[in-house]
DNA sequence: CTGTTAGCGCGTTCAC
DNA sequence: GTGAACGCGCTAACAG
């Protein structure tokens, strides 16, 4: 028995006669032998396995969610997913690419990318890149949610609940930024707050938006206190509000503990609509909101991974996923 | 230059020149040569990497602290960690380990894992294992958090605070299974409160307790409408109450939002504890509740993995991690 | 101090 | 149909 003919049973490929067959297969079974992969991923110089970084804010369930539809993407291919946490930092972001380089995988993907350059990185070294949710570099291919399309069905479901004079809590939206950039998912979710407004004839006034500053915690996500203090400051400066879009589902949270304290009923003398669905269905009263497919972001960036490393070409394609609007009992009809 | 001349620098192990040290960091440099680790992992017969298998409920942010917790260890000592979900079924658990061992992983770690044979079968390769939560192999070492004395604390605060008609609502209590099986944490809860109601003299009733049955979700957790619903439960054949121990955050959530349907203030006319600390700062109110150390219990577990794998022995310790009462504003003395 | 050598375990020629 | 031989890129042992 040579180890050629054993190496032609293991994958089905050559020929080899049935009787040979039998034996190797036989003579696997009794010696425990287990295929090991790290010889072969030298030998076949493609390791079958992909990087995923991302950043914990530790308390977002967002990413969690990618991770896991990463997960299952990859293991459904027959890949494995090598696992980094950057915590938003391009240093630790470069170091993990470099790790990952190292290792020889296939691709890595980036959720919420700090640096373009640690994505160009990954690109220079020959292997495929995808960006989830922040488009920072052109070269690589991307999977983002329509922001915009979510926020505008937000906004116009309490517009069509009657709703005119709606509120807006948000992240600080910086001043001029291109299309692209870092800021683009906050930007867009206040865009369309602001233009669904106005075709409904009722343009925001000033006093209807808090939107930072705020201190930015780790990762850079608002906190469930600012979305309480932001509320706070919303109701003394635009009382006669009846309905508040809230850019994530953890600010609209912080919104629902400061009515609470004021004992003022949502969504009877107030409605409030979130953004993300992550605990949105756990909030008193459950809240509604626009969902991100997160699980499937992950899913479908190593998805697109996978195919560019089996099918060649790398082309910088941007994925779209839509959002969708989830009702529950947080919106109602104006008092 | 030879080869090895090349690996004694990259490693700064062995005599070196300073010149020819000079002269191989200089055509690294210009060669962007980056080491190949497949190549070392094969030859050093260690791959330094871990294996990271735990089951999603994709709703459920435990796992998610537990695998950051795990990155970050991992990362400070070197390691790399592949990440399996078997999303609670022992086959798939079974093929993650399969994969890991063809992969080499130095070690692996279970987040509750599913099936004790798995977990032996990692063994018996020869790498250690790690258990978090569950203790279902006595061969491997374990990081297991004191639900007892965790839940001792949220039940004698309550007392503290002038309560004596305390509720529980939890996940169903199987039986007779012995200390360390699958049912320990339900049960240990459980029995922490049944047990601080007794030495304050005022043993709970059965109408006091909701405990199943109810259909488990995806990855055995009970859902936020299970909580509504032994709430109302609990409301209806005890109204007597002035305070509820709730097994977990989720069930606690959803008492929280049947409370507010009926425009029951809490902690005024009832106050709620919970159990893990995950989104219970995000209620309305925010949730006293007993904070279980995730995110320290995955970098305990990986921490322990790495331990052996250095230092040779291989034991099977039970680490101990302390749960902390975290008081918000869901808890009061009764009215 | 440095180079030569011999594998690690596999997949792939290329003869037989 | 099958086996012998080579090399993926690296490290460890030993000579020099």
């Amino acid at each position: 028995m040579s180890t050629a003919t054993v190496s032609r049973v293991l994958h089905n490929n050559g020929y080899v006669s049935a009787e040979s067959r039998q034996r190797v297969e036989e003579a696997l079974r009794e010696s425990g032998y287990r295929l090991n992969v790290v010889a072969q991923e030298l030998r076949r110089r493609k390791t079958m396995s992909l990087g995923l970084i991302l950043h914990g804010a530790m308390s977002n369930p967002f990413v969690a969610q990618v991770a896991f539809g990463a997960a299952q993407a990859a293991a459904e291919q027959g890949f494995n997913v090598l696992f980094f946490n950057a915590r938003g930092d391009a240093e630790r972001e470069h170091e993990s690419v470099e790790a990952l380089l190292r290792r020889r995988v296939d691709g890595v993907v980036f959720t919420t990318a700090v640096s373009r350059a640690n994505v160009e990185l990954a690109l220079e070294a020959g292997i495929t890149a995808v960006e989830i949710e922040r488009r920072l570099c052109p070269g690589a291919a991307s999977v983002v949610v329509d922001n915009y399309a979510g926020a505008t069905e937000a906004t116009e479901h309490l517009i069509g609940l009657g709703h005119r004079r709606i509120g807006y809590i948000g992240e600080p939206i910086a001043g001029t930024a291109p299309a692209d950039d870092a800021q683009s998912v906050v930007r867009e979710r206040f865009t369309a707050y602001r233009d669904a407004l106005q075709r409904a004839g009722q343009p925001p006034e000033d006093s209807w938006i808090v939107a930072g500053p705020y201190p930015r915690e780790q990762g850079g996500w608002g906190g469930v206190e600012t979305g309480a203090s932001y509320m706070e400051r919303l109701l003394r400066q635009a009382p006669g509000l009846t309905a508040v879009v809230a850019a994530s589902d953890m600010l609209a949270a912080g919104a629902l503990q400061s009515l609470y304290r004021e004992g003022r009923r949502v969504p009877d003398e107030l409605s409030i609509v979130g953004f993300d669905d992550t605990f949105a269905k756990h909030l008193a009263p459950a809240l509604t909101t626009v969902r991100q497919p997160m699980f499937e972001m992950g899913f479908k960036a190593i998805s697109l991974a996978i195919g560019f490393i089996d099918g060649g070409r790398h082309s910088a394609v941007a994925e779209h996923c839509a959002t969708e609007l989830i009702v529950r009992s947080s919106t109602a009809p104006p008092p």
